[in-house]
DNA sequence: ATAGGGTTAG
């Protein structure tokens, strides 16, 4: 159950997620997502009597099937049937045995394919041998990748290209350098560009430039623009720069490049100047170009150059391809025209899953719920299309709208797809149990998580704390701690918020001073206004007073609003006075403020001074806001407002309240006190 | 050789 000001959306909450018709789904998949349990072991063999010509093909389809899924125990085990039929394996099966090896860094089995391969291939081709090569270096086996390099009887640039690039991306830049030096440069100039591509510390950069132009390797478009991007990666913007302007032939990748130069180094403005005088040059731009130059509007939250660019893709008629629709309509979701992003989405001829992120997404970080899930209803009904991205969002839809239901029918969904993103989707998973109710599901998720960083231990924290689990908070902040993950601003707003709920103000006072002097981090305002909470709520006005004079910010309405609260709890009305003043002069229309004083004057009995706010409230003419709680019961939300006796069993719902209210007697004022400023049993107004 | 999406609070 939650009190919000809107009322809740729930458009899926009685329904089911569409889920697409698993059978027809295999039927059209590619055959590596075919799963490993429809094995051919017991059809195989007939089919290959039936079919003389076509022996073997199945079973080796079948063999790179379970391969490619990165089942190597399963796969072996069919090569060892393959052989006792006496099937012989194919060059594919051994290329992708091979690359699967590499991919999974299975040194063992990989070795035991090429020794495979030397015993029963006659005379492998040099593709072949390149994928071996390119298995040993995978698995970070330079000993056998270089004895393989030496020995291999069909070298070709490709092996270069792999034994090379291999040993710079593992930071063998002297390897890399002595094979360098004895390759024929301009046969191999792919080979540079690689090598180029994979350094990113400058002396390193320098070295090879100046091999580069002793080898005579430049001018080449293609050599040049792998430098210019060079000394951009290792942050020397002016090497891009000089190596630039020293090209006499540029491209638009040239171009395209020297601008994501500008944008990792955050010089956004100087990248769109650089895409105007690409425009004036006449450079025949491409989906790159656009792409980059609309996250550099989204970026400068640019809306009028974005919309200019947008008119240019629309006269080189490119809306409808994927990769300029679905920067462009991020660029819309970043600038916060939804409309105008969902227009541009429409446009795309071809969706994928990126786009279907950022609109997603979009629709959840500017509130609409609604239609947020809607697309991904559509999503779902549409196309075979799932990523971590947009569950992420989805969860975090489900946290806004508390809804249960949805989200563990969503949570199931993501786990089947393997969709759930490490941290960010966990992160959002642990705030959608806990807001849901949830805490229990919300620590198994958190537990579940491998290495927690700050955003997951913050929002497990949040979620005991919302839960009133104070001690449970600040352990788990302690915990934290020994694990050596830092705090953050957020974290903090978690652990106060948990000293607030239990009282606990020496420590509250001593979390919030240690922000700065052990955490390096700068309390904000709303780290101040949790510590006027506290204050009031343990009836320390005059602390919560004096704070709220003398912190470092200028007090909001929040500042004020908490010690009004205070002082209407601890009946304080000179404090109250002073707290209600300032709250109305910074928001004359807050509600709260007038109907907190007036009740803390009617408390005391003072009738006159009563009546004087609530004619200023009705001067202004403001009606108290209606809140509204919900639960959501089978499916069915039932939704309540003040007063409110529209629900067909208004009659048992209200005898039970009076139960439990009697119930609450025993308790102080406080809990009748929030009843009646909910107004429940006495309307205010 | 160049591009596009997500998390924690109130």
């Amino acid at each position: 159950m939650g009190s919000l000001p809107t009322p809740p959306l729930n458009p899926l909450s009685s329904q089911e997620i569409p889920i697409k018709n698993k059978i027809s789904d295999i039927k059209t998949l590619s055959f590596n997502k075919i799963p490993s349990w429809i094995s051919l072991n017991n059809s195989s063999s007939s089919v290959a009597k039936n079919n003389q010509k076509q022996k073997g093909q199945v079973e080796n389809l079948h063999l790179v099937s379970l391969t490619k899924q990165g089942k190597l125990n399963e796969a072996f085990e069919f090569l060892k049937q393959m052989d006792i039929e006496g099937i012989t394996v194919n060059t594919q099966s051994y290329e992708c045995l091979f690359e699967t090896c590499g991919n999974m860094k299975s040194l063992s089995k990989g070795k035991k394919i090429h020794k495979r391969l030397v015993k029963f291939v006659k005379n492998p081709s040099g593709f072949v041998w390149n994928s071996v090569l390119k298995m040993y270096c995978e698995c970070g086996c330079f000993l056998d990748a270089r004895k393989l390099f030496d020995e291999m009887p069909k070298r070709n640039s490709f092996s270069w290209y792999i034994i090379i690039s291999s040993y710079a991306q593992n930071g063998l830049f002297r390897e890399a350098f002595g094979l360098l030096s004895v390759m024929d440069p301009m046969e191999n100039k792919l080979v540079y560009a690689s090598l180029i591509q994979e350094i990113s510390r400058l002396e390193l950069g320098k070295q090879i430039h100046s091999v580069v132009i002793k080898n005579r390797l430049t001018p080449d478009a293609y050599i040049d623009t792998a430098l210019a991007n060079m000394y951009a990666t290792c942050e020397c913007l002016d090497g891009s720069v000089a190596v630039f302007d020293g090209m006499s032939e540029k491209n638009v990748v040239t171009w395209t490049g020297l601008m994501v130069g500008y944008t990792q180094a955050e010089q956004h403005k100087e990248a769109l100047a650089l895409f105007v005088r690409m425009m004036e040059e006449n450079i025949q731009l491409d989906e790159y170009a656009y792409s980059t130059v609309l996250k550099v509007c989204s970026f400068l939250n640019d809306y009028d150059s974005g919309r200019q660019i947008h008119g240019c893709i629309v006269k080189y008629g490119i809306d409808s391809d994927v990769s300029v629709g679905t920067p462009l309509l991020d660029f819309y979701v970043k600038c916060g025209k939804l409309d105008d992003a969902c227009f541009a989405f429409k446009r795309i001829s071809h969706p994928n899953d990126v786009t279907w992120s950022s609109i997603i997404s979009g629709y959840s970080q500017y509130g609409k719920f609604e239609e947020c899930i809607e697309s991904f209803k559509n999503l779902r009904c549409e196309a075979d299309i799932s990523n971590p991205f947009i569950y992420t969002s989805i969860f975090k839809v489900c946290s806004a709208l508390a809804d249960l239901n949805l989200g563990m029918q969503v949570h199931a969904d993501a786990i089947k797809r393997c969709s759930i993103s490490e941290l960010y989707g966990e992160s959002a998973l642990v705030t959608m149990y806990s807001r849901s109710g949830r805490l229990g599901d919300a620590r198994n998720v958190f537990d579940s998580v491998d290495e927690p960083d700050t955003v997951a231990w913050t929002a497990i924290i949040c979620g005991c704390s919302y839960h009133g689990h104070a001690s449970e908070a600040l352990y788990l902040f302690g915990k934290m701690r020994s694990c050596g993950v830092r705090p953050n601003s957020v974290t903090f707003i978690g652990v106060l918020t948990a000293c607030s709920h239990s009282g606990l103000v020496f420590e509250a006072r001593q979390y919030l001073d240690s922000m700065r002097s052990e955490f390096g981090i700068d309390a904000t305002i709303d780290h101040y206004n949790c510590m006027i909470d506290i204050y009031s709520r343990a009836g320390n006005l005059e602390d919560a007073l004096e704070l709220v004079t003398n912190m470092p910010f200028e007090p909001n309405v929040a500042s004020w609003k908490s010690l009004l609260g205070g002082c209407w709890s601890h009946s304080n009305v000179e404090i109250g006075k002073i707290a209600s003043r300032n709250l109305l002069q910074l928001d004359p229309d807050d509600t709260a403020g007038y109907i907190l004083m007036f009740n803390l004057y009617a408390w005391k009995g003072k009738w006159e001074e009563a009546a004087q706010i609530r004619k200023k409230m009705n001067e202004r003419n403001l009606k108290k806001d209606v809140s509204c709680s919900w639960l959501t019961i089978k499916g069915k939300v039932h939704r309540f407002t003040v007063g409110d006796r529209h629900h067909p069993q208004t009659e048992e719902i209200y005898s039970k309240l009076e139960q439990l209210n009697s119930s609450c007697l025993h308790h102080n004022r406080n809990t009748l006190a929030h009843l009646n400023y909910d107004g429940s049993y006495i309307p205010f107004i």
